[in-house]
DNA sequence: CGCCCGATGTGCT
DNA sequence: GCACATCGGGCGT
């Protein structure tokens, strides 16, 4: 099996960042995890991409986030263990990737929006089109290209053995060039949660 | 490039 | 019923 190292001299990716970490508002975490790495193994292979957009998702006061309607069966992860992964399905296709925030009790994420490859590149590309323009540039495009779905809904991001983990490999983000805005696709969502500076970018 | 729209399943009102 | 934290293709500019 050829784990596709990562840079030469970092090993980093290999160790997953602690709950600890993942343990305050949703607001701090997502700009934090820019730079980071999203390290996916499973079937023998590893691939990895750099986080390069986030948004915050925080409390049943958020308009925006699926705790709105409270503890249901489908946010219960939501309110669960920080560095969790909460996985959900939508538009009858599509899986997107957060990570829960925030102490038990209290609902919080953040949406994986985009990823740029590091390594494995060919494990994310045998799971979308190769000469499509912008092909991890999108929360359900990432997850697709990871093999990321429900069954990976739960699951402890901070051990290795989950297949699916975020690591520092102290390739720090310059914070000057993170951008806000507001959260995309929140077309009927009212303010003022709906223009919120939620989304975080790099460059 | 932009806008428009269909695909397609599920959670919540 | 309907909205939905999306995507890709089609067509107009």
């Amino acid at each position: 099996m050829n784990l596709n190292p990562g840079p030469a001299g970092s090993e980093g990716w290999r160790e997953p960042i602690q709950a600890s970490w993942f343990d305050r508002p949703a607001t701090e975490v997502a700009p934090d995890l820019l730079g980071k790495l999203l390290v996916r193994q499973v079937d023998g292979a590893c691939a990895a991409g750099r986080i390069v957009e986030t948004e915050a998702y925080q409390g049943e006061d958020d308009q925006g986030c699926h705790a709105k309607a409270g503890l249901t069966e489908r946010t219960r992860v939501m309110y669960g263990n920080p560095g969790t992964a909460y996985i959900y399905f939508t538009y009858g296709m599509h899986w997107l990737l957060n990570v829960v925030c925030m102490p038990v009790g209290f609902p919080a994420a953040v949406l994986i929006r985009a990823i740029q490859p590091i390594f494995g590149e060919e494990f994310m590309q045998a799971r979308r089109p190769a000469a499509a323009k912008g092909w991890l540039n999108g929360p359900a495009k990432l997850c697709q290209a990871l093999a990321v779905d429900g069954q990976l809904n739960g699951a402890n991001l901070c051990q290795t053995s989950s297949g699916l983990w975020i690591a520092d490999d102290s390739v720090a983000a310059n914070q000057s060039a993170v951008r806000t805005t507001p959260r995309i696709g929140l077309n009927t969502v009212p303010e003022p949660w709906r223009s919120l500076p939620w989304r975080y970018t790099l460059e």
